[in-house]
DNA sequence: TGACAAAATTAGATGAGACTAATTAGTTTA
DNA sequence: TAAACTAATTAGTCTCATCTAATTTTGTCA
């Protein structure tokens, strides 16, 4: 099963981190840059969950050396969690692009569906929506007219 | 084909089950469509888990009123059920469909993308795929060139 | 600087969903 | 038809991820 994997595809790269873990790892890079404190209430509050239940998750986050973080004090993530932080914001933000731009979904709900989905989908099948994305994106902007074809059947 | 807008998305409508129950049903239902008879054994084998977990699954499920089911006996969606199931394999069948036909996925693949994102997706999203794909079989069939170009850089 | 509010943690419980080991029910077959 | 095999179920355990309630720590401000 060894895959030949090109760069865009590396960047997509499953981890082994859960899904629930990976959440986490992407709250915390984008707290990170929006608030430069990050905050166990905040984190909890952008995932709609608890803080003892973000709170058990650091401890093991810690654990998996992808954070530094001490009790009651200050949450980081160490370089092997912004790479990973990044690849799975990367995966985020190509699905919410792609579902946005090609796909004609309202950016809230091609939002929630990035979510749902950038745990579950594949490197390579990744790698190919952002190849597509950069495909469609040439078209369109050389006013190509199948892709106002497609736009007119998409939002009906 | 020409289907309105809001009966393509009601067929690819979420449910309230876990992704998990929802696998439990799809597997029922394409075991009695190949087997005639639906075996706890296969369905374990199917969904690569041990047996108890899946009688487990059977009690959830009959208590839901989705399968008719007695201990020792046979296993059987009910109408609710299969017409649940029926959505989620359309959900499947489109998702895979678009990745092979236009991603250009291999199927394998395809399939496994798809087994993990049918339980994720939403109505809406899985309702423009399967008119984006609609819309892409028609312009590959009437050999339009873009689907050409489409096609050189996926594959690549 | 000491009291109080806000933030964070611990302790303990719950619910899914899976597992192993042991048992029971059905089915072959000699 | 009894022995042996296969299928299915029960009983009990485990992990993950969440919760509430209670407690501890930190930070602020009168």
């Amino acid at each position: 099963m060894s895959k030949k994997s090109s760069d865009i595809e590396d960047l997509y790269m499953n981890t082994t981190l859960s899904s629930n873990m990976e959440d986490y790892i992407e709250t915390i890079e984008v707290l990170s840059t929006k608030n430069k404190i990050v905050r166990v209430k905040d984190i909890a509050g952008m995932l709609n969950i608890k803080m003892p239940s973000v709170t058990a998750a650091l401890n093991k986050l810690k654990d998996m050396n992808l954070i530094d973080y001490e009790k009651y004090g200050y949450i980081e993530l160490t370089e092997e969690g912004k790479y990973l932080a990044q690849k799975i914001y990367h995966r985020h933000t190509c699905l919410t692009e792609f579902f946005q731009t090609v796909m004609k979904i309202d950016s809230v709900e091609a939002e929630h569906v990035a979510c749902r989905m950038e745990h579950e989908i594949s490197a390579e099948a990744c790698g190919k929506i952002h190849r597509f994305l950069e495909f469609f994106r040439g078209e369109e902007s050389r006013g190509m007219e199948w892709t106002r074809r497609l736009n007119k059947c998409l939002v009906k």
